[in-house]
DNA sequence: ATCTTACCGATTTTT
DNA sequence: TCGGTAAGAT
């Protein structure tokens, strides 16, 4: 018995060293957001403080010891010498680094007082962060992280409407619609109520709904608070809208968390439920939650009050889609009792950055005082340039970042990014030109393409009968004659007989739909049945390969022989492959499954590390990101802060918090770059430089002139691809010069003169160069003995 | 039903 | 300037 005690006492040692070495890597701050599981807790983190591994080392604790770490424990099961000498062997493993995870086998050691991994809830906003962190984890616990619900808000909610949405007045197979699904909508609707489209763009009206659905309104609660003329019209649209939502047993994004609100408003055995499920709630990035995912939240925490929080009001920059700031801000008036902590110690950027980011920000008013400070050296000054126009600015980008490339940095440790999309085509020119791998962040989705729409609408129509919209896209795509009159009379049909438009389809003898009509529909219905009645039988990637062979679609891509249809045929292709993952993945075959998935990814997901690529993007989109070379282009008045934002002092202040967000992405090096002129909607404009450059204390940057002469000849220009500029730059072992319209040089034979135009591309690049006394002389880049001058 | 022409308007965007 | 949309022509 005595040597039990003396085991007892050597394993909770043992235990305790253990715990010490885990979180021997974060600093106290942290550890207070690891170690403090019960009751609410604010986490102010500051960019780069490693709030993710704060959040993630949370979750651990709580699983391995519990919401609070007790050193005086019986040990799990009886413990034998052996299992210490484990242990022990195992610490040492993790303490030089050759584990770094938990084998069963230590977990069932060491796991006293663990919270059940159900209990626990872990949100994000997108689902990179989602996945990052499931990664994390998964590599930290194996298998027992799936058992922790670590998603998006709208994946949870997707996940819990599944099971519960028929108190709501939905089936279990609804729609997710997007964006452009609601706007086709919108537009059908304006119509039938006869509604000009420029005094009600359906943009705006989307955006209204939108904004009342964020606040949780209804239409007839929004009914009451509406007092203008504009607004009541929004009002009766978004009525309309939402019950032919519910007809066509289809939800938008915004109703995913509101209805999931209501839900939980509605019916409290099924609060109740989920409240002692999720016993552990974290929320990440919660500055951006809007008023219905801070209800979500609040509603699901209210029980236990296990709410952990974190975020950054400085890095609130998305109030133009619902985000309330004051949901962080407002979280100690919410939970008097909150514990709050404040995550001041960078990881990522160097001094110098920081006193930039720390000097802009402060520019701000009512803000949750927050200083971000680091250990790293003080780094490099920041570089300014003002270029001429956004010519020149995307020429001194390039130039930069091909004197990195030179100096052994990698493509992808460079962002440039913007303020909007716009911005990308001058500089997209020019890395072309110039062959530096890029890759371009935002435009066409790959899931909003149509093709890829069109062959989700046919499976979403096959999973969901009520999906009118669905229906209207596919009834005649391919085209089989099936007119936009023959689908209303469908429509119509549906909705006096309040059926589903499936069934209405079925019924169309009875519609007056004769002839040709009558046989393209009858051909059409035939088709639906046979995939229908194979909707069990087949994986998704069976199916839908059934569809494109026997619809014709693949056919008819495949005769047009155009370059797009190519690039059709490709992104079908590629839609196939995540088909078959899924397939390959998924436990059962569930087409509807796969279909809500799918209706939750974005591109951004797919951004993939280390790719040898120059990464150009919004600055919106570079949040929760960082690289070693960050340029911020287009700073100027006008632009950024956008004009748009000049007569809101609110607006403002998130554009200078989106400055600060972009500037905190810059691990080492930061170039701020901005044009004295640029072309902006086909006019020439003169603009200040921006007001956030001004805050930016001088001292901490260097102003960066070009040089007179470059070093290298005689001159070449760079390949037009990866592969080739590298293979030509390795050969001959010396640096580009890149030329541009206006630009002097000197030629060895022909003196000074002006570049007065560039052809070709790569190592092809013609320039045509005038000389004072030799005339116009065209030269192949490549071979001329040239150098800029400037 | 599909192509052409005239016009308008133009942040940021996850899910 | 450019691209998307809407009405008009064939």
């Amino acid at each position: 018995m005595g040597a039990g005690k003396n085991l007892t006492r050597e394993y909770q040692q043992l235990r305790e060293k253990i715990y010490q070495s885990i979180f021997a890597g974060l600093n106290k701050q942290q550890m207070e957001v690891v170690a403090t599981g019960e009751g609410p807790v604010l986490c102010l983190a500051g960019a780069g403080s490693g709030k993710t591994m704060a959040m993630i080392y949370r979750i651990l604790h709580l699983y391995l010891f519990g919401a609070e770490f007790e050193a005086a424990v019986l040990p799990p099961h009886e413990i034998s010498l052996e299992d210490l000498a484990k242990m022990q062997q195992w610490l040492q493993e993790w303490e030089k680094g050759v584990v770094s995870c938990f084998s069963p086998e230590i977990i069932n050691l060491l796991r006293v007082n663990g919270v059940s991994p159900q209990a626990i809830l872990a949100i994000t906003f997108t689902n990179k962060a989602a996945e990052e962190m499931k990664t994390r984890l998964a590599n930290l616990l194996g298998t027992i992280s799936e058992k922790m619900w670590v998603m998006t808000f709208h994946a949870a909610c997707v996940r819990i409407l599944h099971r519960e949405i028929s108190s709501l007045g939905y089936t279990s197979n609804f729609a997710i619609y997007d964006s452009q699904d609601q706007l086709v909508l919108l537009r059908a609707i304006c119509k039938e109520l006869n509604l000009d489209e420029k005094k009600f763009a359906p943009k705006k009206i989307q955006n209204a709904i939108s904004r009342y659905k964020c606040k949780l309104q209804t239409p007839s609660k929004a009914k009451i608070m509406s007092n203008d003329f504009l607004e009541k019209k929004y009002i009766e649209v978004y009525e309309i809208y939402q019950r032919r939502l519910q007809e066509n047993n289809a939800l938008d994004f915004d109703d995913l968390i509101m209805l999931t609100v209501r839900l939980f408003q509605e019916e409290p055995e099924i609060l109740e439920k989920y409240q002692e499920r999720f016993r552990y709630i974290m929320v990440d990035e919660y500055q951006d939650t809007n008023h219905a995912q801070y209800a979500l939240v609040n509603t699901l925490a209210k029980k236990y009050q296990n709410l952990c929080v974190v975020g950054d009001d400085d890095q609130s920059i998305y109030g133009f889609r619902a985000a309330d700031i004051r949901n962080i801000l407002d979280f100690e008036r919410d939970y008097p009792e909150a514990r709050v902590i404040k995550l001041e110690q960078n990881y990522r950027s160097t001094q110098l950055i920081l006193d930039a980011a720390n000097e802009v920000i402060a520019h701000n008013s009512g803000r949750k005082a927050k200083k971000l400070w680091t250990e790293n050296s003080a780094g490099e000054p920041i570089l300014c340039f003002t270029a001429i126009d956004e010519g020149d600015e995307a020429a001194f980008v390039v130039e930069k970042i091909e004197e990195l490339k030179g100096q052994g940095v990698n493509y992808g440790d460079c962002a440039v990014l913007m303020r909007t999309n716009a911005q990308s085509r001058t500089l997209e020119e020019w890395l072309i030109r110039i062959g530096i791998p890029y890759k371009l962040i935002g435009g066409v989705k790959f899931y909003e393409r149509k093709e890829i729409k069109d062959i989700l609408a046919y499976l979403k129509f096959l999973v969901n009968p009520c999906d009118a919209l669905s229906l209207k896209r596919i009834i005649n795509e391919p085209r089989r004659g099936i007119g936009e009159i023959t689908f209303s009379k469908i429509a119509n049909h549906s909705w006096e007989k309040g059926i589903p438009i499936y069934q209405a389809l079925l019924e169309y003898e009875n519609l007056g739909i004769v002839g040709k009509t009558a046989k393209a529909v009858a051909d059409f219905i035939n088709l639906l049945e046979s995939f229908r009645q194979s909707l069990e039988k087949l994986t998704v990637t069976e199916l839908t390969k059934k569809i494109l062979e026997e619809t014709g679609y693949w056919q008819q891509l495949k005769r047009e022989n155009s370059p797009e249809a190519e690039s059709r045929i490709e992104n079908l292709q590629e839609f196939l492959t995540k088909t078959l993952e899924y397939d390959h993945f998924a436990e059962e075959n569930s087409l509807g499954d796969f279909l809500s998935q799918v209706a939750l990814v974005t591109d951004l997901d797919n951004l993939q590390e280390k790719e040898e690529a120059v990464v150009v993007m919004t600055m919106h989109s570079a949040k929760g990101l960082e690289f070693p070379h960050v340029f911020l282009i287009g700073l100027e008045e006008g632009i950024f802060p956008h004009y748009r934002a000049f007569d809101d002092l609110h607006e403002l202040e998130e554009e200078r918090r989106l400055c600060y967000v972009a500037m905190t992405r810059a691990k080492e090096r930061l170039y701020l770059v901005n044009a004295r002129e640029r072309y902006l909607y086909g006019r020439k404009n003169m603009n200040q430089s921006s007001r956030f450059l001004e805050e930016v204390p001088p001292q901490l940057c260097i102003q960066y002139n070009r040089p007179g002469f470059f070093e290298t000849t005689p001159a070449y220009a760079v390949g037009n691809n990866a592969a080739g500029s590298v293979a030509v730059k390795e050969q001959a072992g010396r640096k580009g010069q890149i030329f541009m319209l206006g630009d002097k040089v000197f030629h060895q034979k022909w003196g000074e003169g002006v570049i007065v135009s560039i052809k070709g591309q790569g190592s092809e690049i013609e320039l045509a160069i005038a000389f004072p006394e030799e005339g116009i002389k065209t030269v192949l880049a490549k071979y001329a003995p040239l150098k800029k001058l400037r």
